[in-house]
RNA sequence: GGAGGGGUCGCAUAGCGGACUAGUGCGAUUGUCUUGAAAACAAUUGUGGCAGCAAUGUCACCGUGGGUUCGAAUCCCACCCCCUCCGCCA
């Protein structure tokens, strides 16, 4: 939700950066139907003051009167609420200065970091994950269907030593650790603003027939940044490390990386949430994307960092940073982290907010991926391969899994 | 799932159609007194909308949403949440 005072105070910016966005509606209208809006308020609000004295005076007749052009103008105000409500909440979250303007093509490449490895003719996750006997998806898609997976054996491992180094790391650094529910309310899922627009259909229903039906998360700030709706924060910055799953419907996605684990409806991710006080936003993202680079980069493997064009943004977010991680066999960088901030919107549609001295203000709300583990036990069993199929784990993690190696099924 | 009890200003409670402009106690803040503190006394004490540069004014909010009434915390209807007991259950 964007602040309707500084809309009013500034409609062509607004109108210029929602566009950005690739919003299509119009400012001007908004501005129009608040205006409206406040006028009945104004009018409503004098005839209740009204309404108070003949009572008092037990003038039936009056009172009578009053209570019908009453309702009328309430009758006219909720209207007009609903169409100022639907406007205004179709508004996405403006970008940040610094945001690349355009489609999803005009990215930017901040960085590169680390050396591809020379892997004659490389095997894709899918083919090592059968040669060590790791990764299953024939089975998933007799129980569950496409774009599900077992991971199995050390993968299994490989997954509890991603989160327990990742809660380690960043414990140390004053995120409490936390896992949520993994369905929430509807009314939720409108606050946080992700259903908005593209995001629709992205999302599973629990149980369909219910009205009151309940949406299954796609990553855990779904249910963590709700936590606190309606609160007023002490001792800023909160910061929370979540443990999950994450479901996704991939609707819009049919064809695309169908193969193997890469892009599945369900799959376990460790997640950084912020609190922070909006002086403190710009020092926060800095700090995720630190985090989220020691990570990928204390494992070894070779990444770029990107910040995406304003047109690819998710509707919440003001500025979103994306890790992508290279992997060998599609001779390419993938996405496996991103960093948002969602500025005041998330805060303002869910109300928490900090005192400020007398006042109250609303915080700001940040997200960044840790890990997410199925895309990380991708990258590092390419980018560990051996011509044998075998593959070695990153030093970092022995400790965690208790193996350096994991041989081929064949030769155990 | 069944049966009872309950949701009122930070907390605890009162109120059960018009003086509720929500009382009282506790807590908190400020002031008086005091070398300082305690005690005592006094005052203040929420959120949001609208108008206004502001002081301020005004409206709404007693779990949520509807309804009855000239007038609703109070009456009616539906729903939600919490507690106790029973059942089921990892």
């Amino acid at each position: 939700m964007l602040d309707i005072k500084f809309i009013r105070d500034n409609p062509e910016l607004v109108q210029k950066k929602v566009e950005q966005k690739g919003y299509k509606g119009s400012i001007a209208q908004l501005i129009k139907v608040d205006g409206k809006r406040r006028d009945l308020i104004e009018k409503i609000d004098k005839l209740r003051s009204k309404r108070k004295e003949v009572a008092d005076k037990r003038d039936l007749s009056e009172g009578k009167k009053i209570k019908e052009d009453l309702k009328q103008k309430e009758i006219q105000l909720e209207e007009v609420n609903l169409e100022y409500g639907k406007s205004l909440n179709e508004l996405p979250n403006l970008p940040l200065d610094g945001v690349p303007v355009g489609d999803e093509s005009q990215f930017e490449i901040i960085k590169t970091v680390g050396k591809i490895p020379k892997i004659d003719l490389p095997k894709d996750h899918l083919e090592l994950g059968e040669i060590l006997d790791v990764i299953d998806v024939e089975r998933a898609a007799k129980v569950s269907g496409s774009r599900f997976g077992y991971l199995k054996n050390e993968a299994a491992i490989l997954e509890f030593a991603l989160v327990e180094y990742a809660l380690a790391t960043l414990t140390k650094e004053g995120f409490s650790p936390i896992i949520p529910p993994v369905l929430i309310k509807e009314n939720i899922t409108q606050q946080l603003g992700y259903w908005q627009g593209k995001g629709q259909g992205e999302y599973y229903r629990a149980d369909d027939e219910d009205e009151s039906g309940l949406y299954l998360i796609g990553t855990s700030e779904h249910s963590i940044v709700p936590m606190h709706k309606d609160e007023i924060l002490e001792n800023l910055p909160k910061r929370y490390v979540g443990f999950s799953s994450a479901f996704r419907r991939e609707a819009g996605s049919y064809g695309k990386d169908t193969r193997g684990i890469l892009r599945v409806h369900q799959f376990d991710k460790v997640e950084m949430i912020a609190f922070v006080k909006p002086e403190d936003d710009e020092k926060e993202r800095k700090k995720m994307l630190e985090l989220s680079e020691k990570l990928v980069a204390s494992l070894g493997l070779p990444y770029q960092v990107k910040k995406l064009a304003s047109g690819d943004i998710s509707f919440p977010a003001a500025e979103t940073i994306d890790i992508e991680i290279w992997i060998p066999s599609q001779n390419t960088y993938r996405e496996t982290h991103s960093i948002s901030t969602t500025t005041d919107f998330q805060a303002r549609r869910l109300n928490i907010k900090f005192n400020l001295g007398v006042k109250k203000e609303f915080v700001h709300i940040l997200n960044g991926t840790a890990f997410a583990i199925g895309r990380t036990i991708i990258a590092i069993l390419e980018n560990y391969q051996k011509k044998d199929g075998s593959v070695e784990i990153p030093k970092v993690l022995q400790k965690y899994t208790g193996f350096a190696k994991i041989k081929p099924k064949s030769t155990r």
